[in-house]
DNA sequence: GTCTTTGCAAACAGTTTGCAGCTGG
DNA sequence: CCAGCTGCAAACTGTTTGCAAAGAC
């Protein structure tokens, strides 16, 4: 479970295990699919007569962050979001609706092509990378017809 | 010359030619490879002994993204950019080098044929895309062994 | 008991806004 | 002349920080 993976990953760094910390985990693993401004998170929390502070919640998605288990992403501009950071995929790389604001991951196979593409033809090893593509989804696209 | 094309632009939309626009689009067409963020362009500005407010830097250069002739990007997270929007090029993907903070531009061929695979294999028009690598450019690379 | 974490409020950075006065057409 | 533009200061949003009190171990 998520719970205990945030606890031992906590215990091996000693840092310290706190309700907040569960609480705000719980919340990401609740769903795995979104990505959740701090904003939305503190909401939540809110929503379960949880009162946390917004301060916390800056300070721990942070912390979250930093030990692996949240990934930071940014898909519109000038606000930071969140997301778990299953170690199964990479889970960096969007298509987001201009319409309804659906966010899908993009393939992980796909990602890689692209990556062996920009490798091979810039000379350049990349490390990191994120690729964002605007559109109109299947669901908008049929509603707009 | 990109003033020609500013005064052709805004009397095209019935908005006022104006030193300030003039100026702020002068600091743009003088290094046509830069992105630069409202603090930059205003310190720029300083530079010259011209006294710009900065709410106004911040208004005219969203009137330029929206005449076409800037377009807004975002490199690093949280903070919006604006370079030329030169017609030739879409130079909206770039590979960034995450130790000197050089930022190279992604030929346009090598975007379209990114684009073309995402539209494939996701069945997802895109409107626009957004794509960054960070990593090391060459010059870092050499310094570092 | 000690050292970390939290909550609060204050501070901060980047950006937007209301308004009086200035200016281009 | 007069609508649009600018500068200023104040407001606002998202985020960070200092510090006393609370809590983990």
């Amino acid at each position: 479970m998520v719970n205990d993976i945030l606890r031992k990953e906590l215990k091996d760094r000693n840092f310290r295990i706190t309700a907040q910390r569960e609480l705000i985990m719980k919340i990401f693993a609740e769903s795995p699919e979104d990505h959740l401004s701090v904003e939305e998170v503190y909401r939540k929390l809110l929503d379960k007569r949880s009162r946390i502070s917004k301060a916390t919640v800056y300070r721990t998605v942070e912390l979250l962050s930093d030990l692996g288990l949240l990934r930071k992403i940014e898909i519109d501009e000038g606000i930071v979001r969140f997301e778990l950071a299953d170690s199964n995929k990479h889970g960096k790389h969007h298509v987001i609706c201009t319409d309804c604001g659906e966010t899908i991951t993009i393939p992980d196979k796909l990602v890689e092509k692209i990556e062996e593409m920009v490798t091979n033809e810039m000379g350049f090893e990349p490390e990191d990378h994120n690729i964002k593509f605007y559109g109109k989804c299947s669901n908008c696209k049929k509603n707009q017809k």
